[in-house]
DNA sequence: CGTACCCGACCGAACGGTCGGTCGGGAGAA
DNA sequence: TTCTCCCGACCGACCGTTCGGTCGGGTACG
């Protein structure tokens, strides 16, 4: 077997270039230098540069959508469903930093990107579902439109991550930061009263 | 008086288009479209595409920076003054939305954005150190690092807002937006045990 | 008449993508 | 084992287009 490069390997290679310098920003002539490989060659593995963004994407959204299928299925309470979710998101955004940019930097300026806010947006009524029927469970009352918006919010939180965190690089590891994000969530830990725990 | 166009209405214009497709997704003639004028006429302005890239991020920049220094005048209590600056920070970014992201958004290619980057880093830690003296003013103990992290995490839930509020697009107004964001980081209002507030 | 504003025409460079062709390793037949 | 054929991986050269930016000149207001 030669040293030779699979498709899975040059989308790799160009979601990293993608998450440090923009989808825009990187010419095909960047990512084949990255691949170590020249343009033309490129084109053989891909037939275009959207198609690299497609992929990117496709890994981010399929991961997203299998865990809330998952954890939808289950029969705890909607309140733990809701933590349980949020807590595994931020642990899989973690775990495909340079998916999930591509994803949540998507503008719509092209077809695929279009797709990418539109099943975006999909996530985000799973997610403000799963706020509602929470909150609801819990006898609370609240503005119909509060969890969307609150979905919304979340979700920003979380994929920020990806402008900053690199797994590795810091004394942060992946469990330490969701368990943060949860306590700032649930435990409103900005607020200092959170329940005697230490990050 | 000609209805002509002062350099404030080219940045204005220029910052809705970049927030719309991005900043390396934009070309001049986007842009002197916008404006409608030319190419050229375009150039009478600004001297380069990257200088209505350097005056936007400074308005959002200068803005920020001016809240920060005042509250942190006050003589308010640590976890007080945490509370007033997210709050402020929210409304602050709401009523500059196209500023806002282009700060945000900035990736660190040219040295306009390694500048944008730099600054913003200052903004995080003296959030991180805000968040770091509530912490201690309420007897919390925490690790040392945890501050920085939460002040990325709280920028990037309120940095968020810029990639899909719109202002008097929907039923939410900025005080409503304002509001839910302070109750899920200080009241924890996704854990649905809140104050027994509406939101 | 100066100056602020604007224009059409144009430039070199970089862009995404295509082309014809090279190279080495694996498979099949003798 | 050797010869032949094939095919995936790769390459240099090149295409038309778009990019950010320039230039010389026009025009209308103070």
């Amino acid at each position: 077997m030669r040293n030779t490069l699979a498709l899975d390997d040059v989308v790799d290679i160009a979601l990293i270039v993608f998450l440090e310098q923009g989808y825009d920003g990187t010419s095909m002539a960047d990512l084949s230098a990255a691949a170590g490989i020249t343009k033309s060659s490129l084109y053989h593995h891909v037939s275009s540069k959207e198609e690299l963004l497609r992929l990117g994407i496709d890994r981010a959204l399929s991961a997203q959508k299998a865990m809330l299928d998952e954890e939808e299925a289950t029969d705890r309470t909607p309140s733990e469903r809701l933590r349980t979710v949020t807590r595994r998101t931020c642990m899989l955004i973690v775990s495909l930093i340079p998916e999930t940019a591509v994803l949540v930097r998507a503008r719509g300026r092209t077809e695929t990107e279009q797709w990418a806010i539109r099943e975006r947006r999909l996530l985000d009524d799973r997610l403000a579902k799963l706020i509602a029927h929470s909150w609801a469970y819990e006898g609370r009352s609240f503005d119909s439109s509060a969890p969307a918006v609150a979905a919304r919010l979340v979700f920003g939180m979380l994929s920020s991550v990806v402008d900053w965190y690199r797994p590795g690089h810091g004394p942060f590891d992946a469990e330490l930061l969701a368990e943060l994000a949860d306590q700032i969530l649930f435990d409103a830990a900005l607020a200092g009263d959170a329940r005697s725990q230490t990050v």
